[in-house]
DNA sequence: GTAGAATTTTAGGCGAGGCTAAGATTGACG
DNA sequence: CGTCAATCTTAGCCTCGCCTAAAATTCTAC
């Protein structure tokens, strides 16, 4: 029933859009992870069946898509191998921020939990990649999309849920990267953008991408 | 006619192995490839004919394999990523000796030409790794076998042609890894091992693996 | 130079993972 | 409640890379 070893990078690969879609609360389905992922629907659901019969999710036809403890737990230290490279490239080889998740996708199936494991101690166990999500489990979550966001209060930019290089350069041109300081100054009447203040300048980012942009109130604790 | 993103990791693995058998001197073989790739030699032809489709070996059956122009840049790119990862894994993350040479196995096919360059800045160009290949094309090998070297001189290693994790760990308790000032004592009169003194020590090293150590004559420009 | 050993190749198969085209199921909406 | 679109699955096929068993070729040694 699947050592870590065994598992080939397409079954990694699944595993690891698996959790992400569930991650954020979007359930799973067939053609979002075969958009994901680049292939067709169908062959989807032919992982589906292999990655069912090695126990690592729980799924019927036509059903819902969900991983087992056992597939959670490896798409965890998938996960964790992602985020632990996207830092190593990040902070060690200063690659630049929107090529970082693309460079990792090829990484994370390299790593070896010996290697993942001196990463995290060269770096000191980072808590967060550098867009902003969490490397080990996290318990809960106290942001918000910037679609939710309230107008006129003081915001925190926490983590990116699209990691694509083009959304990551876009905002860092906008300067909407983890932990930019920000406001919510309105909302557009129609189609749902939202107005927001960066570093004294106005922007207005359009409602799917704020959809993927999970902000909070500042803590006191971090102040560079 | 292969495009260097258009290679699968099967490919990048044989073209390596060719590679490194004929750097070795040693023609490569199809049995010697099996050996070396753990495979078995049906499938070296098998693969060896696609090879040659793809223009990157000359080869006709039963006949000699030698790399084309093209396999070859191609092969020195990724035997330069692998020596770079290991100075990355070696130097950065601190992985015992030992296990390096595997672990970049498996990274040397996830590296982009990117961050392969971006390693190779912040190491500051490395010129060897740390078995002590040269990480860029050399022009000349001063080198011999620590069989072949002459008696009661002053010898360094250079390079270890085996970098298997037994071999290495056993020349790192003997201290014979690249650098270590040695000389050779005698050799045996049947079998053909060969008597070293090193930190005035004296070990015997077996005729297979003392063929894979590379020496010189100490240069007077290195001295720690 | 020829027999036997070693090496290499062919033939035939298998599993992973992808595709297209066509059929099944679900769900949204009049 | 039925119809139509969207979604999902099946069926059938393909390539890559590996395997085993058997045949072909080359090498070695008398």
């Amino acid at each position: 029933m699947a050592q870590t070893g065994t598992l080939t990078h397409a079954v990694e690969e699944y595993l690891e859009a698996i959790h992400r879609f569930a991650s954020a609360r979007e359930g799973p389905t067939t053609t979002g992870l075969a958009e994901h992922l680049d292939v067709t629907p169908a062959s989807v659901t032919g992982m589906l069946k292999r990655l069912a019969d090695l126990g690592l999710i729980a799924y019927q036809r036509y059903g819902r898509i969900r991983l087992t403890p056992a597939g959670d737990r490896l798409a965890h230290a998938i996960v964790r191998r992602h985020r632990l490279a996207e830092r190593l490239l990040a902070d060690v080889l200063e690659v630049p921020l929107d090529q970082v998740h693309d460079e990792a996708c090829r990484l994370e199936h390299a790593l070896s939990p010996d290697v993942a494991g001196r990463i995290a101690d060269k770096l000191g166990d980072p808590e967060l990649c550098p867009h902003g999500h969490p490397i080990d489990a996290q318990a809960d979550d106290r942001t918000m999309s910037l679609l939710d966001a309230p107008k006129s209060r003081a915001l925190v930019v926490v983590r990116l849920e699209n990691e694509s290089p083009e959304v990551v350069r876009y905002l860092a041109d906008q300067k909407l990267l983890p932990k930019a300081r920000l406001k919510v100054r309105a909302r557009e009447p129609v189609g749902g953008g939202v107005v927001v203040e960066v570093d004294g300048e106005r922007h207005t980012i359009g409602r799917e991408l704020a959809a993927t942009i999970r902000v909070t109130r500042p803590r006191r604790t971090s102040r560079t």
